[in-house]
Formats: structure tokens, sequence, C-alpha cells
DNA sequence: AGATAGAGTCTCATATTGAGACCTATAACT
DNA sequence: AGTTATAGGTCTCAATATGAGACTCTATCT
């Protein structure tokens, strides 16, 4: 992508959108929030956040996540360098998923999405209220 | 939700991860996750960052949503107090979608989002062609 | 008179997800 | 010895969500 160091943010979201509307599918932020789109994805990088762990670990850590969608979750972010797959050659053999740093980087804007969604979850409630009294 | 203000950003992400496991569906966060999750939501606010604009604009402008999840991203962002409707009264009448402050202030950490996948897109497209030559 | 536009809704076809059985091999339990 | 449990998945079938496109109503435009 372009030099986007000279840009604002607003800008960048134009270009953004624009790069969208083209239809770019390898475009790498239509890409990521496809990504993030599939709702798992952050749950399980929340959950590798706390600690490196292992399959049924995982499925256990976030109930209702079906193990189909687990490995393929797995899978997606191992594939994009997001989380590395470790096999132990015990009796049975375990895997262990655990974060790449860039895993752990990408924890920082989804943590900025997280606060933000903290800080305004009482203005979204009342949202809500109003909007359900209204019909 | 309980005081955030003297928690790092880790702590912080670990107590989410104990709200989601808890199940409590009416988490803020989660809430908000299953929104962006809904990927047209994210695309529809972005395009309403440029300017306020009408149904069929918005379809126009991005081409790959269909009416019916057009409609249901603006009513569920309309409930949430992101988007404002205005109905003109003209013929045939027209209705104007546009941010609220709410709806403009969630465009910062989507910004991040979006920051940070520009920035790691070489990473992750790396990360896939490796991830391929393995199979 | 017939086409067109705006903002949707409705129906039917398709795609994505969930629930849960099933697989392999080994080890511990009875 | 036979049963059961475990780890990490895959496979199938059912439920859910989404997409494509027809249909609505009225007032201008051709």
């Amino acid at each position: 992508m372009r030099d986007t160091g000279t840009m604002s943010r607003l800008d960048r979201l134009k270009m953004q959108r624009e790069l969208h509307v083209a239809g770019l599918e390898n475009c790498p932020v239509r890409n990521l929030l496809d990504h993030v789109a599939s709702k798992w994805t952050t749950l399980v990088l929340m959950e590798l956040s706390q600690a490196p762990q292992r399959f049924n670990a995982l499925g256990r850590a976030l109930p209702d996540i079906s193990k189909r969608m687990l490995t393929q979750t797995l899978r997606d972010l191992e594939r994009d360098g997001m989380v590395a797959r470790r096999v132990f050659d015990t009796k049975p053999p375990s895997v262990e998923y655990s974060l790449t740093p860039l895993g752990q980087s990408v924890l920082q804007p989804i943590g900025a999405l997280i606060d933000w969604a903290n800080l305004h979850a009482e203005d979204i409630r009342a949202a809500r209220v109003q909007f359900e009294a209204l019909g």
C-alpha cells in the first residue's frame, strides 16, 4: 500500500473505502476485517493472550465455539502467521497453540476496540432502550 | 463494568476473557465484537464517515452488500445509537443516514485496526506464502 | 402511456455454522 | 483381558444466516 505516513487517519479511511469499493479482494484491510468478522478469531486471540494452550483446553475455555470452528479459526490464524502450532510427540500426541509476535501485536488495536466498548457501553445501552421505546 | 482505570490493558483483556467465558450475553464488548463481526458494519461506518448518505447511495457505494443486509446493518447501527436516520418528506420520500457522535468516535479504534493491517500486510502475505509452501 | 426512482420488504436459493457421532492409538482402571 | 478415557481432529446432517432478485406505492420524466 502506498505511503501512508503523510496522510491523516481520515484520509487513510477514505483511501481504504476506495479500495473496498474497487473490490480488491487481496486488500489487506478487507482481509483483516473479514478475519475479525469471523468473530471467533478475536476470542481465540484473547484466550491465547493469557497463555499458550492446547486444542481441547481452548475448547473448554471458550465453551460456545464448536470444534469445527475452533479448528478452522486456528488454521486461519496459523496461516496468517498470528498463531504457532507445535505438536508434541506424546501418547496421544498433544498440540499447543501460542501467539506469535505478530499475533501479540494485533492485540493492541483489538484492545483499543475493547476499551472503546467499555467506555461507551452505557451510551449504547441507553440508545437501545430509547430505540425500543419508540418501536 | 468495574473500574478499569487502574488496570493494565492486559488485565482488562483477561477480565474480558472471563466475562466471555461466563457467557454474559449482555456483555458490551461481546456485543461490539459481534457487531464488527457482521462485517458490513465496519464498511458502512467507513462509508458514512465520508459523508451522510441516503440508502441507495450507500448501496451503490458498497456494491457487494445486498439491500437486505444494508437495511439490517443500518437498523442495528441506528439501534445502538451510532447512526441517525432522517426521513425527508419528498416524493418519493428519501432517507438520509449519518454518523452520530458515538458513531464517529468508534471510527478511531477501527482506524487503529486498519492502520495495523496496513502496517503488517507484508508480514501476513509472507506468512501465507510460507504456509502454502508447506501444505 | 410507460419508464424511473426511492426505500424497503418478501421469498427462495445458497452458504456458513453448530451439534454431535466417529476415528486412531495408547494408557490407566477393574 | 476388557473397558473406558484422552487428544486432536474429521465427517455428516440440521439449523441459521446471507445473497439475489421480484414486488410495492406514488409521483415525476419522456
